[in-house]
RNA sequence: GGGCCUAUAGCUCAGUUGGUUAGAGUGCUCGCUUGACAUGCGAGAGGUCACAAGUUCGAGUCUUGUUAGGCCCACCA
């Protein structure tokens, strides 16, 4: 049932039609899975498994655009006839979730704390069944044909088994381990992150303090500089370069610590010391800083903490154990000042870590946390890539997933927080130091165990996804039809984070790989090319675009979108997509729109004039009686090609622009303007063909574009005659037709439109009016079909008479003389014919001179050379013709 | 510091292995209620292809350098 009536609307209005057009898709089933078919034991799958969007999160551009991307191959795909499966489902998002729901409570007056571990996550789970939907009706809004009976949750119970058995195989592969590691403690969450998610921020205004070490047998001291002063009670040695003249015999000598009692430390020689820089001399705190818990393993020193998990000083640091760091750093220096320990304070700028999730300034620490060694599951994701069974688009961002799988580091799986999948581990004793350790599903027998409170990284379960949501370990039905999944579609900011640990995961636990091809697509930037940010005024809702929503501040122009069309946006962001990072159009959007209501036009007009010529039920099929017919039949199977291609290259731009200029420049412009005599002759054989051929040209235009704008094109095919059409998203893929191919009809029409636009462009620049109708001649004979044609576009009236010509118009293939008449002013035909022979003559005198020139008749390739002498023919004859 | 990418019309971008007079959309100018569409139709103006060398018969395209912008990795206490 249409949604809107082709004999009153002249436009297309898309915020009316496509709400129910959802509903449409919804009700039919036809974005479900299939059953496999049991006859036919060869039938092609197709899969693309979501990146599954955070539950707190609303549709952003990115999900806007990828939608969109992976949505045209689904639809293509499914209409080719494969068993198509899209994989939908949601992420648990660990800290983003777990800080929404604690910023919820604080709002309530309430805490985590209070609550308790169980009540907070049955808190947790009521808000996500309030919010965690939203998303999900987003898609559903932009026609992102999701298997929608299927949504997967990354903490539903089988996944939940699935990250449970994950872990359990490797812990007794000996690949995940317990161990004390440096890490990124993020104070705001009370929790390790991981380098991924730590934000480094530029321009840090800071102070250089130098403090002077002095040796221990009291004879001369050693200045080493921090801006971390409050870190000196772990400090465990002083380490200097070994061929470092200065330090030559303070090699394996101490220095007593400042402010410690007396404590005192060695002098190491280490390569790392920068000589250059400061004093040469390196103050070593393995327990807070990076590069000195290396430098500390390197030389076996001891690791410990002057800075606790909350934040505050240890009982290392003294008379200041219990201060805040911030605090603990005034009163050190004001400490050092008073001993004259202090020997300078100089302003320094620098590069500091921030929590990317809580804000705060991460504090690295030593920590007992769970690790996963990724050396050995790291090559064979190296190899999948190199030997191709993943092939990444574009190819120059496997270098970034080489590189970096080939310097892994350890993967702390570890994360302090409530919600996520608590780690399958038990301890006997004391959980820091364990008398016995067990790692199981089912919790361990016999009393005295105490279950670890971490649970597992987020991007722990999101490495799984390709094949938990797809049944594994238990149900290996749609795993075997459907992995590994054809397509993984996503940013580049989660290539490693992401996409390298599903590699290497599902390598390990699926058997294969997890995807065939992995396709990293643009970033969109707002539209003055800084990042799309909401706290910026830049971010962009899509949803705004499609309903009519504000403009933010980033645009120039105020006031609210028209209310594009989920079609608008959907080819807007194709069109606008490519390799790089692109700033968002509204133009191109605009463009989409446009396409959209071209397409409702051309549909209505055919329906319409079929209606009148009684035409109303005919068959859509392909019925050429004249080059124009040919012509178009061999358009719309290469745009078919050239479309299909387009999309399985992953070139969105091309594929969606390429629409355009098809519907645009073939289709209304030409085929349906030189129809339009044709169904006006009265001559009923001429009117039943050309009637089935258009309804053809309609029927096979819609179904090419559906995968790009699957909204209109699903409405206007519910306008075709036929009543066992169904719908557009289960029709079919046009077949390949070679013999489609007219390579003779589409010269012979590039001749006419060519001749058409000279014709016309004459006409304008000689200011000849519009509705004039020009006696003309025709140089050389030509075939009814032309002749017609151009008289009509061009507004010629053509006669075999001898006489005087006013001018002539020579273009490829087609000369006119236009004979004087009282529209055209002689003088100024005059002058623009002697301005279009000096043209002539310039181009000919180029020709010439590169043709006389020996090297490159000599060098060149012959074809090359015959093209310039072609053209150089062409030339003659027409200024000949002039 | 290391690596990568980009620079083409006012704007946003195409431009396949080097080979017609470098294209599109949009914006701008002019004309047109042309029997689907003014979200339309027709036409026009607008480019030293960032700059400088080089390779070549021939460079927007290849090489080197310079400049500007962006991204990634590692970061000096």
């Amino acid at each position: 049932m249409p949604a809107s009536d082709l004999s009153t609307r002249t436009r297309y209005e898309p915020a009316e039609v496509e709400p129910e057009i959802v509903e449409r898709w919804l009700a039919s089933g036809a974005y479900e899975t299939p059953p496999a078919d049991p006859t036919n034991p060869d039938e092609e799958t197709y899969s693309i498994a979501i990146p599954p969007p955070n539950v707190t999160g609303v549709l952003h551009m990115g999900h806007a655009l990828n939608g969109s991307i992976q949505d045209s191959l689904i639809r293509l795909n499914r209409m080719r006839g494969k068993r198509t499966k899209w994989i939908l489902g949601t992420d648990h998002a660990g800290i983003a979730t777990q800080t929404q729901v604690e910023k919820k409570l604080a709002r309530e007056g309430r805490s985590r704390e209070e609550l308790g571990r169980e009540a907070f996550i049955t808190e947790t789970q009521a808000w996500r069944k309030e919010y965690g939907g939203k998303i999900i009706e987003q898609f559903k809004r932009i026609g992102a044909s999701c298997d929608y009976s299927d949504e997967r949750f990354t903490m539903d119970d089988g996944y939940v088994l699935a990250v449970q058995k994950v872990f359990i195989e490797l812990f007794e592969q000996g690949l995940i381990y317990r161990d004390h590691y440096m890490v990124n403690w993020d104070p705001g969450s009370g929790s390790a992150i991981s380098d991924l998610e730590v934000e480094e921020k530029e321009g840090v205004e800071d102070a250089l303090y130098s403090i002077a070490y002095p040796f221990a047998d009291g004879d001369g001291e050693i200045i080493v500089a921090t801006v971390r002063p409050e870190t000196m009670f772990g400090d465990v040695a002083v380490a200097v370069h070994p061929h470092d003249e200065r330090y030559a015999g303070a090699i394996g000598r101490h220095v007593e610590l400042p402010l410690s009692g007396g404590r005192t430390i060695p002098v190491i020689a280490d390569t790392y010391v920068k000589m250059d820089f400061g004093s040469g001399a390196l103050k070593i705190t393995p327990g807070h800083d990076p590069n000195d818990f290396d430098i500390g393993r390197r030389h076996k020193l001891p690791a410990p903490s002057a800075i606790g998990e909350d934040g505050r000083m240890t009982e290392l640091a003294g008379e200041f154990a219990g201060l805040t760091t911030d605090e603990a750093k005034t009163a050190v220096v004001d400490a050092l000042k008073a001993s004259g320990a202090l020997r300078s304070e100089e302003p320094y700028v620098h590069t500091v870590p921030f929590s990317q999730r809580s804000g705060s300034r991460i504090e690295p620490l030593i920590s007992l946390q769970w690790f996963m060694n990724m050396d050995e599951l790291a090559r064979p994701a190296i190899d999948a890539v190199t030997e191709g069974r993943v092939k990444i688009h574009p190819p120059v961002q496997s270098r970034r997933y080489i590189d970096w799988l080939k310097e892994i580091r350890p993967w702390c799986v570890s994360r302090q927080l409530w919600w996520g999948h608590q780690l399958p581990v038990y301890y006997r004793g004391d959980t820091e130091n364990p008398t016995e350790t067990y790692v199981g599903i089912e919790p361990p027998q016999g009393d005295g165990w105490t279950r670890d409170p971490d649970v597992m990284d987020t991007w722990f379960s999101s490495g799984l996804w390709p094949f938990a949501t797809l049944g594994w370990p238990e149900n290996h039905d749609d795993l075997a039809d459907f992995y590994p999944t054809s397509v993984l579609s996503t940013a580049r900011d989660i290539l490693h984070l992401w996409v390298a640990r599903m590699v290497m995961l599902g390598l390990r636990f699926g058997g294969d790989v997890p995807f065939r091809d992995v396709y990293i697509h643009s970033v969109i930037q707002a539209p003055d090319g800084r990042r799309m940010s909401k706290s910026l005024g830049t971010g962009i809702d899509p949803l705004d675009v499609i309903n009519g929503g504000p403009r933010p501040p980033v645009f120039k122009q105020g006031g609210d979108f028209p209310a594009y069309g989920a079609d608008a946006v959907r080819f807007g962001l194709l069109a606008i997509s490519t390799t790089q990072d692109v700033r968002f159009s509204e133009d191109k959007v605009q463009q989409g729109q446009q396409l959209a209501n071209k397409l409702f036009n051309a549909t209505r007009f055919v329906l319409l004039q079929l209606e009148e010529l009684g035409l109303g039920d005919i068959d859509a099929e392909p019925r050429p009686r004249t080059d124009a017919d040919r012509w178009i039949l061999s358009r719309l199977e290469r745009v078919a090609r050239q479309t299909a291609e387009s999309l399985d290259g992953f070139e969105f731009a091309k594929a969606s622009l390429g629409l355009y200029d098809f519907v645009y420049g073939d289709l209304c412009d030409w085929f349906v303007e030189l129809a339009k005599p044709r169904l006006r002759s009265g001559d009923e054989d001429t009117q039943r063909d050309l009637a089935a051929t258009l309804l053809y040209a309609i029927d096979k235009t819609l179904r090419i574009a559906h995968p790009v704008i699957p909204f209109v094109t699903e409405e206007l095919w519910s306008h075709l005659p036929g009543d066992d059409r169904g719908l557009l998203v289960s029709a079919s893929w046009p077949e390949t037709d070679a013999s489609a191919i007219d390579d003779a009809a589409e010269q012979r029409i590039k001749e006419l439109i060519n001749a058409v636009t000279v014709t016309r462009n004459w006409r304008e620049t000689m200011n000849v009016k519009p509705s004039a109708i020009l006696p003309a001649r025709l140089r050389e004979p030509l075939d009814d079909e032309r002749v017609a044609s151009l008289s009509a576009l061009a507004r010629l009236e053509f006669t075999d008479e001898p006489g005087e010509r006013a001018v002539t118009l020579t273009t490829a293939g087609i000369n006119i003389d236009l004979l004087p008449s009282e529209f055209i002013d002689l003088e100024a035909a005059d002058k623009k014919k002697a301005a279009e022979r000096e043209r002539i003559e310039t181009e000919i005198g180029r020709l010439n001179g590169k043709l006389s020139n020996a090297k490159f008749v000599e060098r060149a390739p012959a074809a090359v050379v015959q093209v310039e002498r072609d053209k150089l023919a062409a030339l003659e004859e027409q200024l000949a013709a002039l």
